[in-house]
DNA sequence: AAAACTCTATAACTTATGTTATGAATTTTT
DNA sequence: AAAAATTCATAACATAAGTTATAGAGTTTT
């Protein structure tokens, strides 16, 4: 996964958005690869900001730790995704990151994301519409989190998932891995573990989820974003057509500079 | 309130960071104000993206519609913030956006924010910071609507607003107004109104929250944040150094392309 | 292969918060 | 000024989710 292949970027390209050039610099922020563990962290809660990733593989997990001890897992990463967009501007990590499995993360710094910015309008635009895609999914947990019940929590958890895994070719026969455990599924949803066990056995009674450890299956995806009042805009792909159109702006722009 | 007078902004002024053209950029963004009512609705969720708004004057907040008909509110707005860049890259809303009080507000167009991340990387860099800032306080609120109880979350929210009126000057004797009614309250809390009202009490019990009506005081905001668990470092205003280097890298990337 | 862990399911019990209802206090409309 | 509509406080009751505990199933370590 490159962030050439995210489909903010395809749009961009197949509209004749991109010039060979600006290709060739989004791609120069995956130029260090290294591989990670699993568990491993990728930096703490209240670091210096130094640096941003790019996950080419592999699944990681962003969260705050409370006073009690407890987690709040806030994001999941999966490849393709820029991981510390959120911390962009501030000088210390607002939240730790760690490695669920072990995959490939590109770091890039400060510097070379503001030389990306200052070459292209264009990649910039896209680089925020990207960490926007992100931001929105921690918005929407936030509206289930606040109102719904611990059923439709999870089932718009495994739905989501569900979705975004299938845009990256990770579902077959509407199964998925699913490498959490309950607990940590808890602390993304705001529940005890416990009540994940018993509302995951609900889901199966119901049959709206299949599931034998790693392995997960939704035999009826519709039912399920159904009950979880899924409503998908927010992983809407399709970027507006004002974006398309960037690159004549900036012709524009070059010819008033000149 | 001006975006210039955004501390992210200020902070690149006083370093240096910023020409007298870019200043006069970035003042055209708000070219365009427009008187709007208390309770006048900005934009429904759905709606076309068309513009951006900087909020001059006034509260206005974001909120989502559940199928039950219940609101959740995801975000507050307070003059000098910039709203809609939740949706920066979504061809249609994500949420809809109304007044609380009567204001001012000056939108501009996508194409006029392209023109200006073109223009400038710093622009472009500060208003993604200032974005990014703003979402960083709905986190936040995920993490203890998550993890809190309804007197944590509601001394978090109070505290937060208190931090955030203090920085635009409109707190006097610890104390503010706030124009919601508990519902609403509740609606951004994730919380019933009348348990909005049983907290209030119990903070009112434990003197660390005085109310008449709109009238809202904190005889002691350190003991309130204590209780609440409130961390501040998602409001913190300083941006980092590279940041304030980035009119060097410009001058280079200028040098290269030469 | 046994031992030690970790994860999961389920039960019993507790508690925080939701729901419905009522009356008083404010605010808005007529 | 009266009437109508909100908003707020409080009570009584209902319920979803938390907590603690136990045992089995899987996994890892020895």
């Amino acid at each position: 996964m490159t962030l050439l292949k995210n489909p903010v970027f395809q749009q961009l390209r197949k509209s004749g958005a991109l010039s060979a050039e600006e290709e060739k610099r989004l791609l120069e922020l995956e130029e260090k690869p290294r591989r990670v563990d699993a568990c491993e962290t990728l930096w703490h809660e209240n670091d210096r900001v130094d640096a941003f990733c790019v996950l080419k593989q592999g699944w990681a997990y962003s969260f705050r730790t409370l006073d009690s001890g407890a987690k709040q897992i806030l994001k999941l990463y999966l490849p393709g995704d820029i991981i510390g967009m959120r911390d962009f501007g501030f000088s210390r990590r607002l939240a730790g990151v760690e490695m669920i499995d072990e995959g490939v993360v590109c770091p890039f710094s400060h510097q070379q994301f503001f030389e990306v910015v200052d070459y292209s309008a264009t990649l910039a635009s896209g680089i925020v519409a990207i960490a926007v895609r992100q931001q929105a999914m921690l918005t929407e947990r936030l509206v289930y989190v606040g109102r719904h019940t611990a059923q439709q929590r999870l089932a718009h958890f495994l739905y989501e998932l569900y979705l975004r895994l299938s845009r990256i070719d990770a579902v077959k026969d509407n199964t998925f891995s699913l490498p959490l455990s309950q607990e940590q599924m808890g602390d993304a949803l705001g529940l005890s573990s416990v009540h994940v066990s018993r509302t995951f056995t609900m889901l199966r009674d119901e049959g709206l989820v299949l599931r034998d450890r790693q392995r997960v299956q939704l035999p009826d995806p519709a039912a399920l974003a159904c009950m979880a009042e899924f409503s998908d805009a927010y992983l809407d792909e399709s970027i507006p057509s004002p974006f398309l159109d960037l690159h004549v702006i900036r012709s524009r722009a070059q010819l008033r500079h000149a």
